[in-house]
DNA sequence: GATGAATGAGATTTCATTCAT
DNA sequence: TATGAATGAAATCTCATTCAT
């Protein structure tokens, strides 16, 4: 659409986020990003205002990735146990997709975004938010149609669900064999929203 | 132990917890420190070798104190669900109790610390991870005692369950009626943990 | 005289002037002055040299306007102390209509020019000095003609005539009722320069 | 009283002081003012917030200096032509002793403030008021005791009289003999002020 | 031990100017 | 001739750390 502008600024935006990976918001500096794409320095201000601004920006981008994944399926378009863990593992695997493809999400989104600047604390809480408020729509779809519990306390359940699956992601980064980690990682998940781990058996 | 110096140090530590708090480790300075304690900020180099030194000196601490909430059951002491539901309990209790005592410390964790330092990061991982081996010895203990199901991915639900707990801690941080919440939090993190979500009708 | 180029020129140094006026030399942005001719400021060097010489060029222009108010009256033409007032007045409503028509004059005159670059502060000493011989030749005249008294060091008293008349320009720009207050000025340096205050009883 | 620290703010205003009249407030850099006295740089921002500050304080030493002379002397102390001269050639010689003194109160003065922050022409044109004020009380003396006439324009009279004692003030900065010059200033103003240029016959 | 004045490395940001198109 | 994207020099200001007292 804008031609050479947005190319420009998507390189921009793709070398702010290799800094922020590798050395943080704090130690990245603006020269850095504009040497990664050798670029004068000044540059960078005909397309961002500030090193906040970019990194916001950076940050909005992924954000909207997570959004596209988490979005583009329906809370209520599944009718049993066995269709929601398939709909929980078709989600599951973009995202963990998404991530294995880029090692630099999880390093920002959990390990230096958090504490750089309190409107992006509340924004990233607020990214987190509507994430768990669709959780709990497919939480509250499973009640209805039956296939989960009555009873459960569908707000705080969802919020530990998403904590799993975020938990999977950022843990993923540190992992060897990702793809194999990831499925394991899913499946646990899987197994805890479904079945618990307990034998049934209560008796002692 | 060493008498005035131990509460001078103490003092220090304290005033630092507060700060790293409040503005975060780069927005925090050394002279805010000092001037919270009415010393000179000089003084404060007699008693840690630098900022990342005392940051790491807090977090320390923090580690710690839930070391000592999390170490204090022995994993291999529940024979039932019913006995482990009240061992996560007690342990979730204590360690929920302790985070709604002081605000300060869920701030530092979950927001101040990551990304601050490379070092520091590993750290929190490897605390991280001694919980998380913690928890993996109670799913040990439970599968071998038979209330938990064989063929868990222990080492997998171990992480997956931390988090929950975890997510819990966090999310505190940011609730009114943090009481009520916080039993609501571990009785969602039970249930997912014994029963899950599911009916067991798994019909479709 | 040449077409197109002089008329895009004198539209830049128009917009220049405002731009100094409002702005002063160092906060004017060559693409300020661009942009509110809308122009590329990259045009700007087909016309210019750089900042400090269109700064020259506004100046240049401003001490060639007051240069033609001064220069308009001969020295040797008045005869009487009332022809002299009535040159006097001549040539300052000239000049303060000048100032009157164009606000910017004043501002950039005696807010904006003094201190930018040592050579321009030297050229409007310069100005001030032809000025001021100028004013001389008139008080020579006089004292020739022997309607200004014979004695009088007509060198200083240049400079101060042209410094009360000049100090109403500056006051003017911060006046309500510009045109009254021209006429007081005038009337007040004509007083001084042929009257004084003093009521002539130096008695004590 | 402050000992020390007054010291050293009085040493660092007065580098500051020279590095402005040498160079302009622009291009006068905090480094010059700091290696002036071997002084870091870092410790200018000790004593003053910003580079703006210390100008308004150099500006406030200057304007403090001339209020001092300016209000010495009582306006209604005087009965006569000849003890208003007096009093006029003695606050002139004070004044334009003190900046004979100093030749950086001139520059900074009339070449270094003007147009460098507008609140500060604010308080330039304030402290103009102010002598304004202060001569126009002269004036009005006189004209009640009767040694001056009645019907003079005193509010503008006096700011064309402190006109006049400005240009002199700034034209002696460019003489080669000042004192001399200040004396020939000062003798052409009071001419100017008692008696005007007139031979007094106002016939052509 | 305690203090706080002094230090200077270091990074952001601005904007006049250039030059390829 | 016109344009505006790109450039980088330059200077402010912060604050952890040192060290003389």
């Amino acid at each position: 659409m804008q031609g050479k502008t947005t190319d420009k600024r998507g390189e921009i935006l793709d070398a702010a986020k290799a800094a922020f990976a590798e050395r943080g918001f704090a130690r990245a500096r603006i020269a850095d990003i504009a040497r990664k794409i050798s670029m004068g320095h000044g540059t960078f201000y005909r397309y961002f205002n500030n090193k906040l601004d970019i990194f916001f920006s950076v940050l909005d981008g992924i954000f909207a990735d997570i959004a596209r994944v988490v979005a583009d399926e329906d809370p209520s378009s599944t009718n049993s146990l066995e269709e929601y863990r398939g709909q929980i593992l078709r989600v599951g695997r973009r995202l963990y997709g998404m991530f294995l493809a880029d090692d630099r999400l999880a390093q920002i989104i959990f390990y230096e975004a958090p504490g750089v600047d309190p409107e992006l604390d509340r924004r990233m809480d607020e990214v987190s938010a509507a994430i768990n408020r669709y959780t709990e729509a497919y939480l509250q779809n499973g009640i209805q149609k039956g296939f989960l519990r009555r009873g459960l306390d569908a707000r705080i359940l969802a919020k530990a669900v998403d904590a799993m699956i975020f938990a999977g992601l950022r843990d993923l980064s540190a992992s060897r064999d990702k793809e194999r980690e990831a499925e394991r990682w899913l499946d646990a998940v899987c197994t805890l929203m479904l079945e618990g781990m307990g034998t049934g058996r209560n008796n002692a």
